[in-house]
DNA sequence: TTGATTTTAGAATGAACGTTCTATTTGTTG
DNA sequence: CAACAAATAGAACGTTCATTCTAAAATCAA
């Protein structure tokens, strides 16, 4: 890589770390120019030499957040299939203590409201959740070996969204409860005969 | 009801239903006051007869979206002990289905999002969300009489909120299956023994 | 009807914002 | 070092927006 392309990954970087967290305090839409170039210390005008505009550093910041969590997921395959499920649900429940997951939460409820009405975030999003979604199914049903596969994977990525999005509605909410209700769900998914063949 | 008083509830109805479709379609922070008028059909000017800001037109909606949300949860006391369970359920299923439901989920992420930066609308969510948990564990361990039944209701409203997420995050899912797979959850949670005593 | 009060419209205001433009600095290369 | 290109700053622009202000219309009381 040379000396011109490191500093403009770097830039690029400066950028989209000062966006991420002005979008956290202030929402994708209250969350001026001025301030993102402040913070990621450089001019206004200097932001555009490297985004096309506002709407593209969004569209950025909402494929950065989205692949993480994906990777995270992509690292499950290379744990050993007989250790996979106590994994995942470990992995669950530390997502949930966690407290820089809520700042995730933040990012994720304001990438929701954007998809409904942009269009393009919409398409990154659903590109990234469908990875997820395939990833998950091919753990449990091929690694684990788990029939209705695709059943179990929905209904943990529901128990995992409802999870964050019930943590926002009642942050007092005792985590030690909700930990246990966790691990029981996930065991309860991850365990043969929990789901009726009806599904 | 004199007629001035008719009259100031009917101007403010008109620009609260205006407000929620704007928000809707644009968010809170770009739906501007001159369109909230134009569909409220009224002048900008007048608004601030009835609302301080464009602030107390936001809390107001919350307002009125939660207050929606915990009534539907309220009319669950006056059904039978016996079919109250099976009620619930098809109520769940009934949520998935109706499409007027996703307008409703549009303005719940527009709310999460802001509830995170407004610490007025986090406590109307906030005590929303307590009256909906409250009512829930009312029915299912005094109603049905089942033991347990915060960790019942916590499960019960990760598996709603969790589903209104994912149906946001991928449009195109199939929506019979994911009936399928709410019908039993709910089954599963308002069965006796279903819940594991270390909870 | 007349006077008083409320309701309404719509233009005016001032701030904030995204974007563009111009100029200056920095870095690279022959 | 000289000349050119890239990087960067920061002011300027045009627009949008929430809010305020002024005045007109409507309603009501007597």
């Amino acid at each position: 890589m040379t000396g011109a392309e490191k500093r403009r990954t770097a830039r690029i970087s400066q950028i989209l770390d000062a966006a991420a967290l002005c979008f956290v305090e202030m929402g994708f839409h209250r969350a001026g120019m001025a301030k993102i170039a402040a913070r990621a210390k450089m001019s206004p005008g200097h932001i555009y030499h490297y985004f096309e505009s506002k709407e593209a550093i969004i569209a950025a910041i909402v494929d950065r957040e989205s692949a993480k969590a994906a990777e995270r997921f992509a690292e499950l395959d290379a744990v050993d299939s007989n250790e996979l499920a106590s994994v995942m649900t470990e992995r669950a429940i530390q997502s949930i203590e966690e407290k820089t997951d809520i700042l995730q939460s933040a990012l994720n409820m304001e990438m929701l409201a954007e998809c409904q009405r942009n269009p393009e975030i919409a398409c990154i999003i659903q590109r990234h959740d469908k990875y997820i979604r395939d990833q998950l199914t091919h753990l449990i049903g091929n690694k684990i070996g788990l029939d209705l596969a695709e059943a179990r994977t929905d209904m943990m990525m529901v128990q995992f969204s409802g999870l964050a999005n019930r943590l926002l509605r009642n942050p007092d909410m005792d985590l030690s409860s909700m930990i246990a209700l966790m691990r029981q769900t996930m065991q309860s998914i991850l365990t043969p005969d929990t789901i009726g063949d009806h599904v």
